[in-house]
Order: C-alpha cells, then sequence, then structure tokens
DNA sequence: TCTGGGGTCCTAGGACCC
DNA sequence: TCTGGGGTCCTAGGACCC
C-alpha cells in the first residue's frame, strides 16, 4: 500500500524569476522606451547618430561591435532577439531597436532592493544571482496555503509595490521542478506544480528545460529518439548510465521523474574569481606585444582588486586563451601558499602564459584564481623577488 | 566584422603516497 | 620480479548557467 509522507516532510520550494530584469529596470529609467523593443548590451564601440547625443537613445542598427545580447524587453524579443545573440545579428533582426549599454551597479541596486522584501517574508532564501532566487516555502509563514499560491502572490506583490517590477514564480516540492514551473507563465505568472503533476505537466516538455540540460545533451539525446522529459523517464536508469556517465546518467534519470533532494541553501563561499577581455579586434602575441602585455596586467591588477576587496586569497592562477578561430585554451599553476598580490599573480599568469600555443591571433584573454579561501584564515604566499624581465613573455 | 563576462561542477590521466 | 589496490592533488578541457 502507498504511504503518503507527512505533510511536514513534503517540502515547498519556489523559485522567483525577475522578468526581463536588466530590460526592465532600465524601462524604470525610461519610461518613453515602454512597449518599444529596447535592447541592453555590450557598449564596446559605437557611432552614427547616437554618438555624441545623449538626449536621443543610440539605435541598434548602428551598433559596430562584439557584442551581445544581455538582455531584450518583450517587444523586441517578437522581432527573435534573445540573450547572448550577437549584437550585429540582432540589428538584422531589429534594426530599429533602443540600444542602451549595461548599467550593472543601477541593477545590483535593485537587486539588493528585492531581495530585501523577500527576506522579510521568508527566512531561508538561496541566492542565484542577480535576478534569481530559490525560497523556502515550507520554512515561510504561510507558505503551504494553497501550495504556495497565496504566498507566491504576495511576495510578487510587494516586490512590485517596492520596485516598480514583475517577477516570475514557480512553486514545487523541489529545485528543479520549481525552477520549471517559474517559466510556464511569463511574465508576471505563478505557477503551482504537485508531484501528481508529473506526467501531464513534465513529462511533455523538452529535455532542454531540466536545468542542466543545455545544447549539446539535447542534441545527443535527440541523437537517441528522446524529444521530451517523458520519453526519458521512459529509459532505463542503467541504459543511461551506460550513455552518459553514472553521475550523469543517474542525474538525468532522476530529473526526469521529478527527483531533487538539493536543500535551499543560504550561503556559499565563492570558488573561483576571474578577469577576461574580448579585444576590439584579434591580437598577435609577438606583432602586439605591447598591448597584449598592458591589458594582462591590468587583468591581473583587476583580478588582484577584487579578491581584496571581497576578502579572498587563491592558490591557484590560470589564464585563459580564446584564438581567432573560437578555439580555446587554458594553462593553470598551482602556488606554495596563497596571495591574492597584483604581481605575484601576473608573474605566475606570465608564466602560464608561456605554456600556452601562441601562433594564432588571440581574440580573447583572462586570468582566474581559484581555490579560494578567505584572507584572514590562512597565511598567504611567500613575497618572492621579482622574475627578470625576459623570463615573461608579456 | 557572427558568437561577452563571470561563474559552477564534472571527467580523466598522471604523480605520488600508503 | 611482478602485481595490486585506494586516496588525493594537480592540470586541461568541457558542459552548462545567469
Amino acid at each position: 500500500m502507498h504511504q503518503s509522507p507527512p505533510i511536514a516532510a513534503i517540502r515547498r520550494i519556489a523559485h522567483l524569476d525577475m522578468d526581463a530584469f536588466y530590460a526592465s529596470v532600465e524601462l524604470l529609467r525610461y519610461p518613453d522606451l515602454r512597449g518599444l523593443p529596447v535592447v541592453i548590451g555590450g557598449s564596446r564601440r559605437r557611432q552614427g547618430p547616437g554618438e555624441g547625443a545623449p538626449a536621443e537613445h543610440a539605435r541598434l542598427r548602428d551598433y559596430v561591435g562584439r557584442g551581445v545580447v544581455t538582455t531584450a524587453t518583450y517587444a523586441a524579443r517578437e522581432f527573435g532577439v534573445h540573450s547572448a545573440m550577437g549584437l550585429m545579428n540582432a540589428a538584422r533582426l531589429c534594426p530599429q531597436a533602443v540600444l542602451l549599454p549595461v548599467d550593472f551597479d543601477e541593477y545590483r541596486r535593485y537587486s539588493r532592493l528585492f531581495k530585501a522584501v523577500i527576506a522579510q517574508m521568508a527566512p531561508l532564501v538561496e541566492d542565484r544571482g542577480v535576478d534569481e532566487v530559490y525560497i523556502d516555502f515550507g520554512a515561510a509563514e504561510g507558505g503551504r496555503a494553497l501550495g504556495g499560491r497565496a504566498l507566491a502572490l504576495r511576495i510578487q506583490a510587494a516586490i512590485h509595490e517596492r520596485t516598480g517590477l514583475t517577477c516570475s514564480i514557480g512553486v514545487a516540492p523541489n529545485k528543479l521542478l520549481a525552477k520549471m514551473a517559474s517559466e510556464f507563465h511569463k511574465p508576471n505568472g505563478v505557477s503551482i506544480v504537485y508531484e501528481s503533476d508529473l506526467a501531464e505537466q513534465i513529462w511533455p516538455l523538452p529535455c532542454r528545460r531540466i536545468h542542466g540540460i543545455g545544447p549539446r545533451m539535447s542534441a545527443r539525446l535527440e541523437q537517441l529518439g528522446i524529444r521530451n522529459i517523458g520519453e526519458l523517464a521512459r529509459r532505463e536508469r542503467g541504459w543511461l548510465v551506460q550513455q552518459f556517465g553514472r553521475s550523469h546518467g543517474g542525474w538525468m534519470y532522476e530529473a526526469a521523474w521529478g527527483l531533487d533532494e538539493r536543500p535551499v541553501v543560504q550561503e556559499s563561499e565563492p570558488v573561483s574569481m576571474s578577469r577576461e577581455t574580448t579585444f576590439e579586434r584579434d591580437l598577435h602575441a609577438v606583432r602586439d606585444r605591447a598591448q597584449l602585455r598592458a591589458l594582462f596586467t591590468a587583468l591581473c591588477e583587476h583580478l588582484a582588486g577584487d579578491l581584496q576587496r571581497h576578502g579572498y586569497v587563491g592558490k591557484t592562477i590560470g589564464v585563459k586563451l580564446r584564438y581567432d578561430n573560437f578555439q580555446r585554451a587554458t594553462r593553470d599553476q598551482t602556488i606554495d601558499g596563497y596571495t591574492n598580490d597584483a604581481a605575484l599573480i601576473r608573474r605566475t599568469a606570465g608564466l602560464c602564459l608561456k605554456r600556452a600555443p601562441l601562433e594564432r591571433r588571440l581574440r580573447l584573454l583572462g586570468v582566474k584564481v581559484t581555490g579560494l579561501v578567505r584572507s584572514d584564515s590562512v597565511a598567504l604566499a611567500a613575497a618572492q623577488p621579482a622574475a627578470p624581465a625576459e623570463l615573461s613573455l608579456f
């Protein structure tokens, strides 16, 4: 006979996702743009009428550069514009769209604002970046009423009142389902999902909708004749493990059956910090040596500043290269002890760079520090004498 | 003039130690 | 001389996410 778990053991977890967050924040600033196609994106270079004329918004058609779409308003999305699309491509689909530069400080300000509203209404909230959170509704007052709908509506209203922004919320027995549910009625929607909704609401969805299945894996699944989550659920666990490995295959099977035990965690420590930059034009290690050196040093200094500001030190220093053909390479090296010192990072990253192929031209260079711990918890790496100039390639 | 920047987690081989 | 485990750290790469 089927045994239901006690009510208190059934979790109710919400996933809250701000609607077109960056674009919506910009619309608060420029209400005249409401309803128009607006694209927020990389502000590398611009030319044309927008330049030097702050009264007039820049148009997407005038953009020249390597930036991508960070967010687009729903009006722009109707033209096929979406996040991560190159701006030059987006301009072909919707040349008349207004193009606004990214203003992270402002988005972070609104991020703190809406999260503070949630914190007043629920004790356990997990940060998932600037525009998303998980909320343990089981631990919140009134979080189980109407399966979570009551609290979700109150949170939506409170956020809108305090910020003027809308969000979408999914409430489900776990994070995996809550994340999928928050997309069901976007924008400004609330979706309630129970375990018993699995076959009807989850199984018809494409596998890609599972958080963690991206373009590569969904293509492989399709090759295997698996087009939606229901078809995935019908496969044997052992067969999936055979195809995708013990960890991935097992996880995919669980996900297809709507199973996910991950808790909502309030705090988590960072693992790595990095800085990277894509050049306006591809650079060659020899012919553009001076320019590369300067950029490289600046990256290391910024990264050291980030570490110091946040109070972390790390022990593995690495570089990342992207070549003109878009292939990439990484090299890293672990030092004795921990550091957040710009010169030591620069020197170690220089040694990493020397081990990487440098025949092709580069379009991106990045520096990264991993193995982070709080700087007040360890002794720093011993200061070392500067390497002779010829030791470092750049 | 396709394709940003900042992250997480996993895999897999080799070194090295017990 | 040959034949083993297991565990951990290091390095390189890849998939995925916001």
